[in-house]
RNA sequence: GGCCCCGUAGUUCAAUGGAUAGAAUAGCGGUUUCCUAAACCGUAGAUCCAAGUUCGAUUCUUGGCGGGGCUACCA
């Protein structure tokens, strides 16, 4: 139990004492006391001024002298206007301290305690071109949760399910046929994935210049995008593709298979991993006996032509489709399969799915559907719908090759954090190796911290020219802090001082407290941020611990404390603040450095 | 047209209905014989508009205005 749930409890019993009546427990509002006042926590009273039927001063006045009598913990208060701000005693900040030090890893629950399965998708890229910055917002943001739910005690599946089949891949393997003259990865020395993209952009030049050609012919724009020659060839070679053509067969598996070897590339540098990979063309036609038993059962219908349909009318959207009236299955029939299969598969407790916010209707049709076919599980299919990643001039087009590219941005935060280590001489005592990993760390670090801060249901815009930051609300600055400590504990050990497991108790310094306080509230934060599922806590979390620490270190001495008492205090908040720093980074995916 | 999301300093982000709306960055001005200055301190600067609910509204409701998304026999 976190501090402010035992202080709720102490101020409900204190009530209930004075005043007769048991509060109801969200009345009791406590919170953090705000910098400028004096005190570790704050009762707002105003909502208990039905119960005390006195005014707040008063009311504030009688719960503080009850609580600083009844707990030991408690040793002062003071009011100011409605609001009773209570002080906890050095003794109870470091026994606290203690608390957390002697728990491996506080914060996280232990592993699988929860009892509960969660399957995590995520990524979802399609092998027609690269992944470009909104994928990694995508990748970011499940690897992140992933790790989040696992740190409650769930036990996690992360899968990916690769969009390998379509149209779209059909146009970069009718472009390259027609354009490539046998490129391939290995005689351009291209990245596979960029290969592939490359070629569909290109369909797509040659796409508009053939409906421009057919328009000045007279053709209006709608017909000439159904009638131009090359999409009608790129029709013709799906069909070949179902059928299992040979030729086209080979093709595809080809250009797929330089696709993953690119995208392990793109993974890899971004320290993203699956536990299972699913792919379309082996799903695609997963849902089609479900749609069968739902029309059995009335809840779909079938119209004269064959196709089958959901009427959602009573639930304020419309009529979607199920089946096309030749059979074949959709994006949506797909997934019923997909959703279906895992669930008994594995006996998910929960299905989360990492997915932009435009597919937000298909998801809630996904849930009715389902719903409506008696599955009992539909309130436990969550769509985390994230915001778009814009640029300043817009959306991002993959078509017109108008995208921040995936691995071009990595390559830049890392040359980025070369030079500006370089320049501030941080790698100069470090043999390469050391320096190249430290570099990677801080660029990849920058990056992160960067998309995961921002609330993942928010759009956010990325300047490509401004850049991501190095100071200031930045991931490097957290590194930064974690990397400070370690120097100063290293530096401890190398004069003989021993870092203590804990300490007997002392007075402490309000920001001392401050850090005490911060760090006891992470396992709440980790809790609440697996229930929201927004990854932006631990990032706000993080940065607001370095923060506090980083005033710290500036006012206080460390290794230098000659008071023996005081000096273990220090030591033993700052190993505690950087092990806080490295869970909840860890949470974000973001390694930290021990130096920097 | 219908449905959904979002409007907070110049910019990028915070704020379970609670105190004087926090940070960062950009601007201006400072701090290094002191454990890492990728740091610290000071200064200036914002809730789109209008009603309503409330002791109290950035937060909830309604109506405007502005931006984005969805509304395919695409995924």
């Amino acid at each position: 139990m976190d501090i402010e749930n035992t202080l709720q409890l102490a101020a409900s019993k204190a009530i209930e004492e004075i005043y007769g009546v048991l509060p109801n427990l969200n009345l009791v509002q406590i919170q953090k006391t705000k910098r400028e006042f004096e005190g570790d926590f704050t009762l707002v009273v105003f909502p208990l001024l039905k119960i005390s039927k006195k005014n707040p001063e008063v009311t504030a006045q009688e719960i503080g002298e009850r609580l600083v009598s009844s707990s030991k913990a408690i040793t002062s208060f003071n009011v100011v206007k409605g609001f009773l701000n209570l002080s906890l005693s050095y003794t109870f900040w470091c026994n606290t301290l203690n608390t957390i030090a002697s728990t491996i890893d506080f914060g996280y629950a232990k592993s699988d305690s929860s009892g509960k399965t969660k399957m995590v998708e995520f990524s979802s890229p399609n092998t027609n071109k690269p992944l470009h910055l909104g994928h990694i917002r995508n990748n970011l943001l499940g690897f992140s949760i992933s790790r989040i739910l696992q740190a409650n005690g769930d036990k996690v599946i992360k899968v990916n399910l690769v969009n390998d089949r379509g149209i779209h891949i059909c146009k970069s393997m009718l472009a390259w046929q027609k354009f490539g003259k046998g490129e391939t990865p290995e005689n351009s020395g291209k990245k596979g994935d960029h290969l592939v993209g490359d070629y569909y952009v290109l369909f797509d030049k040659e796409y508009k210049k053939q409906i421009e050609e057919l328009q000045a012919k007279g053709m209006s724009e709608e017909e000439a995008k159904t009638k131009a020659p090359i999409i009608l060839e790129a029709q013709e070679m799906l069909l070949k593709w179902e059928a299992k053509d040979s030729e086209v067969y080979s093709l595809w598996q080809t250009m797929n298979q330089w696709v993953y070897t690119g995208f392990d590339v793109t993974y890899s540098a971004l320290g993203i991993e699956f536990d299972k990979v699913y792919y379309e063309s082996e799903t695609y036609l997963l849902g089609k006996s479900i749609v069968n038993e739902g029309l059995a059962k009335g809840v779909f219908v079938k119209k004269p032509d064959g196709s089958v349909w959901i009427d959602l009318n009573d639930h304020g959207l419309d009529e979607k489709l199920l089946l096309r009236a030749d059979g074949t299955s959709v994006y949506m029939t797909q997934d019923i399969g997909t959703a279906v299969q895992r669930f008994n598969e594995y006996h998910l407790d929960d299905h989360i799915y990492v997915v932009g916010n435009e597919q937000e209707y298909h998801f809630n049709v996904l849930k009715l559907v389902l719903l409506k076919l008696d599955y009992k599980w539909t309130d436990h299919l969550y769509h985390l719908s994230y915001g778009m990643v814009q640029l300043p001039e817009g959306k991002m087009k993959s078509r017109e090759g108008k995208v921040v590219d995936a691995d071009d941005l990595v390559e830049e935060m890392v040359s980025t954090a070369q030079e500006m280590s370089q320049e501030l001489g941080k790698l100069n005592e470090l043999n390469a190796k050391e320096a190249s990993e430290i570099v990677t760390m801080i660029g990849l670090g920058a990056l992160k911290y960067f998309i995961l801060k921002v609330d993942p249901k928010k759009n956010m815009t990325f300047n490509p020219k401004e850049s991501i930051d190095f100071n200031g609300n930045t991931g490097p600055f957290i590194q930064y802090t974690h990397a400070r400590i370690q120097s100063v504990l290293r530096k401890a050990i190398e004069v003989g001082i021993v870092i203590p497991h804990s300490i007997n108790p002392v007075e402490l310094s309000g920001k001392e407290r401050e850090l005490i306080q911060l760090v006891s509230a992470f396992p709440s934060v980790v809790k609440q941020a697996a229930e929201i599922l927004s990854p932006a806590l631990l990032a706000n979390f993080a940065y607001e611990l370095s923060k506090e620490y980083n005033q710290f270190y500036h006012d206080f001495f460390i290794i230098k404390e000659e008071d023996e008492k005081v000096r273990q205090a220090r030591l033993l908040i700052s190993h505690e603040v950087a092990n806080a720093i490295r869970l909840s980074m860890w949470l974000l995916g973001i390694d930290v450095p021990n130096r920097m």
